[in-house]
DNA sequence: TATTGTTATACTCTATAACTATA
DNA sequence: TATAGTTATAGAGTATAACAATA
C-alpha cells in the first residue's frame, strides 16, 4: 500500500536524523566528532595503521587524516611513531587512553542497542533487520533510487 | 538476544548513512542541499512565509535563512516580496519553477518509497514502522540513550 | 618516477554579534 | 524597547594543489 511505503521512508529519515543528532551530542561531550570517533574505532579494529590506510578506511583525503590525527594526538588518544621500514610513512596507534575511549564507545553502543531494541520480541528485531537488508540490497542494486527527503 | 539488538543498531546506522549519501548526491545534481530542499518543502506546505517563520521551521538562525533564500532566489526557485502590513518583514514564496521542483521532489520521494518498500508484504512494512516508532519513543523518553556508532 | 605526509589555500555549512529599519 | 532582516566575521568540516622526503 502506497501510504505505508511512504510512511516507512519518512520514519526511516526521522530516525536517521534523530540518531545523528544524538551521536553528535554524545560524542561532542567528550570532544569527539564522528570522523574522529571513526578513526578511533578503525584503529581499535585494525591496530596501528599508516595514515594512508586510515584515509582509505574513512574515505577521506590524506590531508584530512593529518588533521584528525593532529587533534586526536593533542587529546592524547593516539600517538604517531615512525614506520619501522618505510621512512616516509607514519604509524598511528591508540594510546592507553585511546584504547579506553574506544572500549567505552563499544560498550555504550551495546548498551544503547539493548535500550532501544532489547524489549522487543527477537522475531520483530529480526524482521526489522531483514527489512533494512532488503532496502540496502535495493540501494546497492539501483544506486540512484533514493529521492530527496 | 544481545547480538541481534546490536545488529539492528548497526544496520540502522548503515542505512542512515547510505540514505544520507544518496539524498545528498541526488540533491546536489540539481544544485540543492538538504537545507535548501527543506526550505522548498516548508514553503510548499505552508505557502508564502516570513523569514523568521522559516528559521523556526528549519531550526536555524535568521541569518542563515538569509543565505538560503539568497541562493534559492538566485536559482529563481523562490522570490521575496514586501510584507503587506509589516514593513520590516519579508515574505518568501515559491516561484513557478520552485513549485515544480517541490512537486518533483515529492513525486520522487514517493517513487523511492515504492522502490524500496513496495515489494514487501504490507505486514512487514507495518512491523518495520512499528519498530521505528518504538525506538523513537525510547529516544524521546530517554533523550541521551544512544551511544556513538 | 611514484608515494607518504604536510604546508598553503579555499569552499561549504552554520553560528554569533553588531547594526539598520521599522514596530 | 523589541523585532525582522542584513552586513561582518568566525569556526568547523572537508577538499585540491603544490611540495619535501623517501622509495
Amino acid at each position: 500500500m502506497a501510504t505505508t511505503a511512504l510512511d516507512a521512508l519518512d520514519k526511516t529519515f526521522t530516525l536517521a536524523v534523530r540518531l545523528a543528532e544524538l551521536t553528535h551530542t554524545a560524542l561532542a561531550e567528550r570532544g569527539l566528532t564522528t570522523a574522529r570517533a571513526e578513526l578511533l574505532l578503525v584503529l581499535n579494529q585494525r591496530g596501528p595503521s599508516v595514515q594512508r590506510e586510515l584515509s582509505q578506511a574513512l574515505r577521506c583525503t590524506p590531508r584530512y587524516v593529518t588533521g584528525l590525527v593532529d587533534s586526536l594526538e593533542g587529546a592524547q588518544l593516539v600517538s604517531r611513531q615512525p614506520h619501522p621500514t618505510d621512512r616516509r610513512a607514519t604509524l598511528v596507534s591508540l594510546t592507553q587512553a585511546g584504547k579506553r575511549t574506544a572500549a567505552r564507545m563499544a560498550t555504550e553502543r551495546q548498551q544503547a542497542a539493548l535500550d532501544l531494541f532489547g524489549e522487543l520480541p527477537p522475531a520483530q528485531v529480526s524482521a526489522y533487520v531483514a527489512t533494512i537488508n532488503h532496502v540496502l540490497d535495493h540501494l546497492a542494486g539501483a544506486p540512484d533510487a533514493a529521492g530527496p527527503g
